[in-house]
DNA sequence: TTTGGAGATGTAAGCCCTTGCATCATCGAA
DNA sequence: TTCGATGATGCAAGGGCTTACATCTCCAAA
C-alpha cells in the first residue's frame, strides 16, 4: 500500500480513500492512484482490512446434508443471494462433519471467526451447537424448526397448507367428481426420522386430516424410518407385501383384513420427501401395482426428481431456493442491524398434481 | 488478550504461547492461563492471527456445480481431508455464479485474499480463471482437466481404463460366452457436452475401441449433448425412434437399414454419465425396450443413482470422494511447501457390472 | 564459589489497514 | 482585502496478535 502511495504520490490514507470512498478523492488523483494500483498489482490484505473495521463477508449456513436435490437447491438460493448482498457463503454440515467421527465441530474453529453470521438448519434438537453458537454473540438464523423460542430469527415452511393441500387431493372428492377420495383408513404416511422437524409437522397434518374425516390415524398408517429411497423401497416392500398377504396371496395367512382388500380400492400415501416417494413408487412398479390405479401417490418437497420419474410425481411443492434466500437476507439484515426485533418467516407450500396421484 | 494476561499474571506473549506453542510454556502457567481464558470466555482474533502469521486455513474449492450426487460426493471427500488436515472448505461453482448473471467473479474478491489455495476442476478451459488465480500467487491444484501443461498439481481420473473396461465389456464375449457381445456398429456413445474434457475423453477411447474391431464409428454413434437426464431422454428418443422406423414401424419409411434391424441384436450404449444413463434408461422402459436383452446400458461415476434405478445400471465407478479429498491433501501439501515439484495424480477407475449389461 | 546453559517469561516491534482529526488551499461573500 | 466554508489530503493512533530477542532463575559442572 505504502509503494502504492509513493508512485501515486500521495499518502496511505489516500489510497484507502480510493478503496472505500472514492467519493471524497479528487478526480484526477482517483486516476492516479488507480492506476498505480493496476500498475503494482496491489491486492488489499483482507486481514488487516478486517482488524480494523472489524467486518466481515462471510456468512455461514449450517445444514444437516448436502447431498440431494433439496440441499442443492436450498445452497443454491442461499448462495445466489449472500452474492448478491455483498457477501460470501460457507457451506457446512452434519454430514460433513460426521465423517471424521461425529465429533468434529460443524464448523471448525479455524473458520468461526471469519463469519459475521451463521444460518442453521438442524432439523433435530441439537443444543449444544445453539449454545456454542449464540454464546459466541453470533448473529444466527434459524431455518425450519420452531425451537428455541422466540429470540431468533426464524425462516418457516408452511406444512400445514401443503399437507392439508395433499390430504384434501387424496381424501376429498375431486373437483367435478372426476377421482374418487381414498378411504381415510386406506391412507399412510412414510415419514422420515420421527423426530425430525418437517416429519413430525407434516405426521400432524396427517393424522388430523384424517380425524377430520372420524378417522383415529393407526400406528399402521404413519410409519417413521428416514428421508432416503432405500427406506422408502423398503416401506413398499412391507406395505404391498401385508396387501398382498391380505388379499389371500402368499403365506394364506389373512391376518390383514382378509381376501379382496387389495382389490376394494386404491391406498394413498404421502411422503414426507421425494425420495421416499421414489423408492416406493419403483417397489409398486417391480411388484406390478398400478399407479395411480392402485397406489395414489404424492411425495414432499417437489425436487427435481418428481418430475423425473415416471409416472411423474405429484408432489407439495416447498420453494427450497427461497428458503436459503430468506434464510441469508434475514441474516444479513440482522449482522448490519444487531438490535432488531426479531423475525419469522413462512414460505408457502403447494400442492403440485402430477402423474401418481391421478 | 491482555485480560486474560493479567488475570494469570502473565504477558500477552506468554498467553499467545500457550495458544501456540504450550509445549514452551512451564505446566503451572498453562493452567492458570487456561483457567483464565475460560474464566473470561476469550477467542483470539483471526483476523490479527491472520494479519501477523500471514496463514489461513481455508482452502477453495471451484466446481463446474454442486448439484447432484458426483458433486455432492466430490465435496464431501474434500471437506472430510480438509478437516483432517486442520483446513475449512469454502465452495464455489459455476453453476452458483452463473445465478447472479454469468459475470460474477466464482468467488466474490472479498473472499480470495482468506484463502491459502485453490482447487479448481473446471471441466471447460476458462482462461481467464486461471490467469486470475495464478497471478495472484495462489496456489493452486486442477481436478480433472489436462490443460495448462505441467506447472500445476493435478488430479485426474483414468478415463482410458474405466472406458476400456466398459467397451470390452459390451464388445468382447464375456467370460465363458454366457453373453453375447454387441456388434460395434450398434453401439453408441452418449455424451456430456462436446468440449467437456472427460466427455472427450471417453468419446476418443470409444472411438478407439471401435477402431480396433475394424469399425470406424459414424458422426451417429458418438453424440453429444449434456450431462442431465432430459439429455438422457431426448437421447432415447432419437435412438429408439430411429430404431422402431427402422424397423418398419410408424411412417414405414425405411430409412434406415432397413426392416427387422430392431431384431436383430441388442444395441450398446455408453453413457458419459450415470444421469444420461437413467433418462435413457427411463425412455427404454416407457417404450418397452428390453434391458438388458435389447439394451446393453452402461453409465459413468457409478454415482448413487445407479444402484437406485431398476434394472441396476452398470456403471464405471470414478472415486468422487477421493477424487476431492487427493485434491485437498495436495493443495494443502503445496500451501505449506510452495515450490515443491509439481504432481499428477491418476485415481483409477472400474466397471461394476449390474444389471443393465446384462 | 563461580559460571555456562537450559528453561521460562517478558519486551516491544511489526503485520497492514482505517479513520478521526488536523492541515492546507481555494473561492465566494462580506 | 479578509474570513469562513468547503473540499482534498496528510498524520498518526490504534486494532489484536506473534515472535525475535532480551532478561532472569536456577541448577549442575568445574
Amino acid at each position: 500500500m505504502e509503494d502504492v502511495a509513493r508512485t501515486a504520490a500521495v499518502s496511505t490514507a489516500t489510497v484507502s480513500r480510493v478503496l472505500n470512498t472514492p467519493e471524497l478523492v479528487a478526480p484526477e488523483t482517483l486516476e492516479r492512484v488507480h492506476k498505480a494500483i493496476a500498475q503494482l498489482g496491489y491486492r488489499p490484505n483482507v486481514f488487516a482490512q478486517g482488524l480494523t473495521t472489524r467486518k466481515s463477508y462471510l456468512l455461514g449456513i449450517l445444514l444437516p446434508d448436502i447431498h440431494g436435490e433439496f440441499y442443492s437447491e436450498l445452497i443454491r438460493g442461499a448462495d445466489a443471494e449472500a452474492r448478491r448482498l455483498g457477501y460470501s457463503l460457507l457451506v457446512g454440515s452434519e454430514g460433513l462433519a460426521g465423517d471424521g467421527g461425529g465429533k468434529l465441530p460443524l464448523f471448525s474453529s479455524n473458520i468461526i471467526g471469519f463469519i459475521a453470521g451463521l444460518a442453521v438448519m438442524i432439523t433435530e434438537p441439537n443444543e449444544q451447537l445453539w449454545a456454542q453458537a449464540h454464546g459466541a454473540g453470533l448473529p444466527l438464523v434459524v431455518i425450519d424448526e420452531t425451537l428455541h423460542g422466540n429470540g431468533v430469527d426464524r425462516v418457516l415452511v408452511d406444512n400445514r397448507a401443503g399437507t392439508l393441500e395433499a390430504m384434501n387431493h387424496l381424501l376429498s372428492p375431486a373437483f367435478g367428481g372426476a377421482e374418487k377420495p381414498i378411504a381415510p383408513e386406506r391412507c399412510y404416511f412414510l415419514g422420515g426420522p420421527k423426530e425430525n422437524f418437517d416429519t413430525a409437522a407434516r405426521a400432524k397434518v396427517f393424522i388430523e386430516a384424517l380425524a377430520a374425516r372420524g378417522r383415529k390415524a393407526t400406528a399402521d398408517q404413519v410409519r417413521y424410518g428416514e428421508y432416503s429411497v432405500e427406506w422408502g423401497q423398503r416401506a413398499g416392500e412391507e406395505l404391498f407385501g401385508e396387501r398382498a398377504r391380505g388379499a389371500g396371496g402368499r403365506k394364506g395367512e389373512g391376518e390383514k383384513g382378509g381376501k379382496g382388500e387389495r382389490f376394494s380400492g386404491p391406498i394413498g400415501v404421502l411422503a414426507a420427501n421425494d425420495e421416499i416417494a421414489f423408492g416406493l413408487l419403483q417397489v409398486a412398479k417391480d411388484l406390478g401395482v398400478g399407479v395411480p390405479s392402485e397406489l395414489r401417490l404424492i411425495g414432499f418437497d417437489d425436487t427435481r426428481l418428481a418430475s423425473l420419474v415416471r409416472p411423474q410425481l405429484s408432489s407439495v411443492r416447498v420453494p427450497m431456493a427461497e428458503v436459503g434466500a430468506a434464510a441469508v437476507r434475514m441474516l444479513a439484515e440482522r449482522v448490519q442491524e444487531p438490535k432488531r426485533s426479531t423475525t419469522t418467516m413462512t414460505l408457502p407450500t403447494r400442492l403440485v398434481v402430477r402423474g401418481t396421484s391421478g
